[in-house]
DNA sequence: TAGAGTTTGGAAAACGTTTACATTACGTGC
DNA sequence: GCACGTAATGTAAACGTTTTCCAAACTCTA
C-alpha cells in the first residue's frame, strides 16, 4: 500500500546529476543522440532507464510549442449509437498513432450546431496539432473553418468545397454502387429502386452517381417514383420500402445507400411474407457487422475502415511534416460483398 | 488563404498589457475571480474575450502539475470490432467530461500481453491523471497495477481483487440473469441450458450465479451437460447450440451470457428449421443494437452504457477530489427486455 | 488621525523541457 | 608551436502559466 509519500518524481535534473552531466546533455541524448559522445550517451541512457525517467510531456510540449496530440470529434446522436464505423476507425487511428508517439484526443458532441464549437475548442484551445475529420458533408463548414485557420487535418471523405484543396482519403462510393448496380443488371433486373441518403452528406452524391452511371450505360430507364431518400435509419428503410411495395408497379431490386436502411427493407419484405434475394433483391452499403447476421445475410459494399484509419494517420503525419496537399488525396475502391440478399428477378 | 504570417498568438502577457494590469491579475481573474476587484475583473474579462484569449493548456498543465486529461484504453481485437459498448461508453464519458473541462485520451491496443504496457505508457508518461477501466476481469492485473501506483481510476465492473477496495460502477449481472431465469421458469421451462462466458471475465461469474440462484430457489435441477462455455463470439454460440441440439435430450430454453452468442444460437435453430421463442426460447445479455433486428427479435438484458459512462466520469472526478473509495462503489440493476425470442415451452 | 486589519495588485519564482550560444578540449596542418 | 576548425559539453534563456510572497492602498475603529 504505497502510503509512504511517493518518491520525488524523477526529472531530467535528477538524471543529469546522477550521470554527472548537464541537463542539456541528457536532453540531447534523448533527442539528438548523434550530438553526444557514444560513451556518455550510453552512460546517460543506462541511468535514465535505471531510474525509469520519462520526460514530462507538458514540459516538452510547452517548450516545443506542439500539442503532440491529434483530435477526433465523434458526433454522438441522442439515441442509440450503433455506428461501428467510428470504432473501427479508432482502432486504425490508434495503431498508426502509437508508432508516431502522438496521442489521440477524442471529443464527443451532439451533431448539429454545437459541432463546430467542439472543433473550435480543440483548435483554439491548442489541445491538438492536427485533426481527423470523419464523415464529410457536401458543404462542410468544418473543413472551411480548418482551412481558414490553417490547421493541419485530413478528411475521411471528399467535399464539394470549391477553391482550396485539402487532404482526404475517400472510398469511392461511385465505383461501389456502379458495380453493385451492374451486378443487379447482369442478374437481369430492370426495375430497380434506389433509397438514397440525405444529400447534404457527401457520399450520398457519389453513390447516387454510381447508380445513375450504370443505369445509363445499360440504357435502362430509372423510374422517378422509385428514387427516394431516407435518413439512414433502419426505420426509414422500413417505411420507404412499404411505400415502394404498396405501389401498383413494384421494383424487383432495391439499392440502399447504407446497410441500416437495407435492413429495414428486409424487415418490410418479411412483414409481407417476402424474402430478400428471392422476390426482391436488396443491396446495402457499409458492411456493418450485423449485415452478416440478417436473414438473409445482406449483400453490401465493404469499406475497410480500420485500414482507412491507419492510412489517415500516415497522411496527417505527412501533412504535419510539410507534404504537399496534392500528394495527400487518395480514393480507394471498395469491394462488393455478395451474401444472400441478391438474386435473379423472379418472373 | 491566411498566408499572411499568423498573428502572434495572444497570450496572457498580451491581455495584461492591453488591460494595463499584471499577468498575475489576469490569471486571477480566470482562476480566482473573487480575489480581484469587480471593476478590474470586468475590464480584463472584456479584453480577454475580445482578444479571444485561451490559456495555453501546456503552460497551465506544467505549472499545475496536472494532466487535465483522463484516459481510456480500448482493446481492439484483430478482426471485426463490432463492440458498440465502447462507443456508447465513449459518448457518456464525453458528455461528463466536457462539463468538467477535462480531456479524454483514448488509446487502443491489442488485448493480451501488451495491454498493461499500454496503461503504463499513459500513467508513467504522465499523460493522464486518471483512468476509466472497462470490462474488468476476475484477477485484473490492471487494477492491481493502478492501485499499487496510487493512480486514480474508476472501473466499470467489479473484480475479485482481495484486500484494497477500489471505486467501481457495476451492473448487476446476477440480478439480470436471476430475473431472466425466473422469467423462463415462470413460463414453465425446466430444461434450461446455459452458455457461459470465459470465466476470467468478471461478469461471467455474476451472471452464472444469478442463473444458479434462480434454479436453486425453484428447486429445478441443472443438467451439467447443458452448462457450457463459449468465447462470446457469434460463431461459438452457433457451434455450442449445435451440440446441445444434437444430444438425445434437448433443452427447451437456452440462456446466453451475451447477445452475440445468442444470435449464433438463433442461427443454429434456424439451420434446423426451428424458430427461437417457439421450439426453443433464447435469452441473451447486453442488448446490443442488432438484438432488435434478429429474427425473432432477441429477448435480452439491457445495460445503460451511456448513463454508465456519464456516471463513471462523475465518480472519477469525485475520486480526484479526494472522495473516499467507500462512497464510490455502485451497483445498478439492469432491465430485462422481452422481445420475441422467448415463450412457453412446447409440449 | 494613528493604528490595525483587509483588499487589491505586482514581482518573481517556480513547473520540466529544449535549444541557441558560449566554452572547452582536441586534433591537424602549416 | 601556433592558429584553426571540429566535436563535446555546459550555461542560460526561453515556452506560458499559476501562485507565493509582499507592498501599497484602502477601510475601519478608537
Amino acid at each position: 500500500m504505497s502510503n509512504r509519500l511517493s518518491p520525488p518524481a524523477v526529472d531530467i535534473r535528477r538524471v543529469a546529476a546522477e550521470a554527472g552531466v548537464s541537463i542539456a546533455t541528457v536532453s540531447r541524448v534523448l533527442n539528438n543522440p548523434d550530438r553526444v559522445r557514444p560513451q556518455t550517451r550510453e552512460r546517460v541512457l543506462e541511468i535514465a532507464t535505471r531510474l525509469g525517467y520519462r520526460p514530462n510531456p507538458n514540459g516538452k510540449r510547452l517548450r516545443k510549442g506542439r500539442a503532440e496530440t491529434i483530435g477526433l470529434v465523434i458526433p454522438s446522436p441522442p439515441g442509440r449509437f450503433a455506428d461501428s464505423f467510428f470504432l473501427e476507425l479508432l482502432a486504425g487511428l490508434g495503431e498508426g498513432l502509437s508508432n508516431a508517439g502522438l496521442d489521440l484526443l477524442v471529443a464527443t458532441c451532439p451533431p448539429g450546431l454545437e459541432e463546430l464549437a467542439c472543433y473550435r475548442r480543440l483548435v483554439e484551445g491548442k489541445k491538438v496539432e492536427g485533426l481527423v475529420l470523419a464523415r464529410t458533408r457536401r458543404h462542410d463548414e468544418r473543413i472551411a473553418y480548418l482551412l481558414e485557420h490553417d490547421i493541419p487535418f485530413v478528411a475521411h471523405g471528399r467535399s464539394d468545397l470549391i477553391g482550396t484543396p485539402f487532404p482526404y482519403l475517400d472510398i469511392d462510393g461511385q465505383q461501389g454502387f456502379y458495380r453493385a448496380t451492374q451486378h443487379l443488371l447482369n442478374l437481369g433486373h430492370r426495375r430497380i429502386a434506389y433509397i438514397g441518403a440525405p444529400h447534404d452528406l457527401n457520399f450520398a452524391a457519389h453513390r447516387w452517381a454510381g447508380f445513375q452511371q450504370a443505369m445509363a450505360e445499360a440504357r435502362v430507364e430509372v423510374n422517378p417514383a422509385w428514387m427516394v431518400e431516407g435518413d439512414l435509419s433502419e426505420e426509414s428503410g422500413y417505411r420507404l420500402a412499404q411505400n415502394l411495395l404498396d405501389a401498383s408497379e413494384t421494383p424487383t431490386a432495391i439499392l440502399c445507400a447504407n446497410d441500416l436502411m437495407a435492413i429495414g427493407v428486409l424487415r418490410a419484405l418479411r412483414a409481407r411474407g417476402l424474402k430478400g434475394g428471392q422476390e426482391v433483391s436488396v443491396i446495402g452499403y457499409d458492411d456493418i457487422p450485423q449485415a452478416q447476421y440478417t436473414d438473409p445475410p445482406l449483400s453490401t459494399v465493404h469499406q475497410p475502415f480500420r485500414d482507412t484509419g491507419k492510412r489517415l494517420v500516415e497522411m496527417l503525419l505527412a501533412r504535419l511534416g510539410g507534404e504537399a496537399v496534392s500528394q495527400l488525396q487518395e480514393v480507394w475502391v471498395p469491394e462488393l460483398v455478395l451474401r444472400g440478399s441478391d438474386g435473379p428477378p423472379q418472373t
